[in-house]
DNA sequence: CAAGTGTACTACTCGATATAGTGCACTTAG
DNA sequence: CTAAGTGCACTATATCGAGTAGTACACTTG
């Protein structure tokens, strides 16, 4: 089930695209696998079939999911890589805030140790 | 002098915090010394003065600057302890962005080579 | 007193987000 | 074949934040 905050100043249509991402890494949508139809989704979660369909069309520009109109959108066998190139992008805007911490006085370590902390806290 | 792009996707009124806040960091607005007048910001950079105004509320805000009314706007003796503790709050972006980064499945590794290789390259 | 200062206020444009509704071509199950 | 469901395209509308534009007021300074 996706969860999503209409309340958030995250755009739906992004927290979609992060709902479905994570649901496919952590294999409740297995490759090949259809994803819910745009109407289903649209009436499961209220929200507007369009809005849908703006996540599922970047999803697809992603090479996340391919659809095939009339059957349905399917999970891409290469769905987990492409989303792990698309993440990397990030790492772009992890360098820009940095050099702004940088600048501002802030330590290196106090920065590596934020990011340690992350993944310590979620290996147990 | 200031450098304000007004096609980035970034807000001017956030490009001219930034702006300032590297100036009095690098010394160029020393504590206690009058900032450029609104009207005078707003002539120089081709930019409403509104704009200018939403900048200088921001920083008056955040303890950085001192508005003097009939008199001026004046770096605060303390500016640049303000800086870094506003900027400390960008470390809660870069957790946010982590754990995004973990889920994806990006090693704790490549990111703190990325932070790292920031502190590298402007150590020369 | 006059000029310059920060501040407050309203009105307008613009783009992104989201909703609403309709229609079309396609695939699939009966 | 038929009907239902699918992705997709299209137009229209509403809302919000960012930014522009202009005016006015109270204050400080020379």
């Amino acid at each position: 089930m996706l969860m999503i905050d209409k309340l958030s100043s995250k755009p739906v249509y992004e927290q979609i695209i992060d709902e479905i991402e994570k649901n496919i890494l952590l294999g409740i949508y297995p490759p090949e696998s259809v994803l819910p139809s745009l109407r289903e989704l649209s009436v499961t979660l209220s929200i507007n079939p369009n809005t849908i369909q703006k996540s599922y069309t970047e999803l697809t520009r992603r090479g996340i999911i391919k659809p095939s109109p009339g059957s349905g959108c399917y999970v891409s066998p290469n769905a987990k890589e492409m989303i792990r190139q698309n993440a990397l992008q990030k790492l772009e805007l992890i360098r820009t805030i940095t050099e702004e911490l940088q600048l501002a006085g802030i330590s290196k370590e106090e920065i590596l140790a934020t990011v340690s902390a992350v993944y310590v806290h979620n290996d147990k």
